[in-house]
DNA sequence: AGTGCGGCCTGTCCGC
DNA sequence: TGCGGACAGGCCGCAC
């Protein structure tokens, strides 16, 4: 569900609700979610408070004095704040409870998401020590992916939505950045020039950052933490679009699939 | 090493 | 109205 516009606006807003409060309890209702929740989670974090909230890729990480809450939404996965004696949820697998009688709680009907435990070097934990560079950041350049490019036989979709690659880049802005650059879905990799590859970079990061000033787009049932959706969903020109005109050249837009994943382009536009 | 896909889950929607 | 199948903002881990 989450792709980085929308964990980016979960992390502000909780920035600005749960720091430095103690915890007064951890509930572990339904430990099994992609990974066991750790046991140790209801040892080390009680009493502890939240210093820090920051993000990697789509993860976001709890820091506190004892070590890292590391925490993945997947495809259905919500954080909500929500009153200490709120109205039970059957998917609320994970909850803390504050100080202030507040709770945070984790809500994943599909129960793809994650909540693991690291100690405060949590760049070596193995999830997040491969990642490739944020696509916000000055070190995601034309360069960096040129190089990366060389001989690899894949589609460029596929290409910028491996998190080897670059972080955060999911199915909705991986279509909106491929168009924007005007590059086909299906363009392997090794083909791009370095121009493209300027165009992508361009286009991933108009993309994203665009989606984060709009608070993240809401198709289904994405919600941010205050249990409200995002506003990016208006802007979208490709995904959701299938069958529809392109708004650069009117052409219908095609709707395919790759990798299993839904995927829309315009075939005039994207080359 | 790179590439392609199965699988993890529940909920919803669509066609028969 | 019931049932099966496909699909949904992700991504690891395995085959080849």
């Amino acid at each position: 569900m989450p792709e980085l516009p929308e964990v980016e606006t979960i992390k502000n807003y909780l920035q600005q609700h749960i720091l430095n409060i103690s915890i007064t309890s951890i509930l572990i209702r339904q430990p099994n979610l992609r990974w066991r929740i750790p046991d140790n989670v209801k040892s080390d974090l009680f009493q502890q408070k939240i210093i820090q909230i920051q993000r990697r890729g789509k993860y976001l990480l709890f820091i506190s004095h004892k070590g890292v809450l590391i925490v993945h939404l997947g495809m259905s996965g919500k954080l909500l704040i929500l009153p200490k004696q709120h109205k039970p949820n059957i998917h609320e697998h994970f909850a803390l409870t504050f100080a202030n009688d507040k709770s945070l709680v984790f809500i994943d009907p599909r129960r793809f998401g994650a909540v693991l435990w690291a100690d405060s070097s949590w760049q070596e934990h193995p999830l997040l020590r491969d990642l490739g560079p944020e696509p916000l950041n000055d070190e995601f350049t034309a360069t960096y992916l040129f190089q990366l490019v060389q001989n690899r036989n894949i589609a460029a979709k596929q290409f910028i939505m491996d998190s080897h690659i670059v972080v955060g880049v999911g199915n909705i802005y991986a279509n909106e950045s491929l168009f924007l650059a005007k590059i086909h879905p299906e363009r392997k990799v090794k083909t791009l020039s370095f121009d493209d590859c300027e165009k992508l970079v361009a286009s991933i990061k108009t993309i994203l950052q665009m989606a984060v000033a709009k608070g993240g787009t809401t198709i289904r049932d994405y919600v941010n933490s205050e249990n409200k959706g995002g506003n990016f969903q208006h802007y979208l020109k490709v995904y959701g679009r299938g069958g529809k005109p392109c708004v650069m050249c009117n052409n219908l837009l095609i709707e395919s699939r790759l990798g299993q994943r839904t995927t829309v382009y315009c075939s005039t536009c994207q080359v």
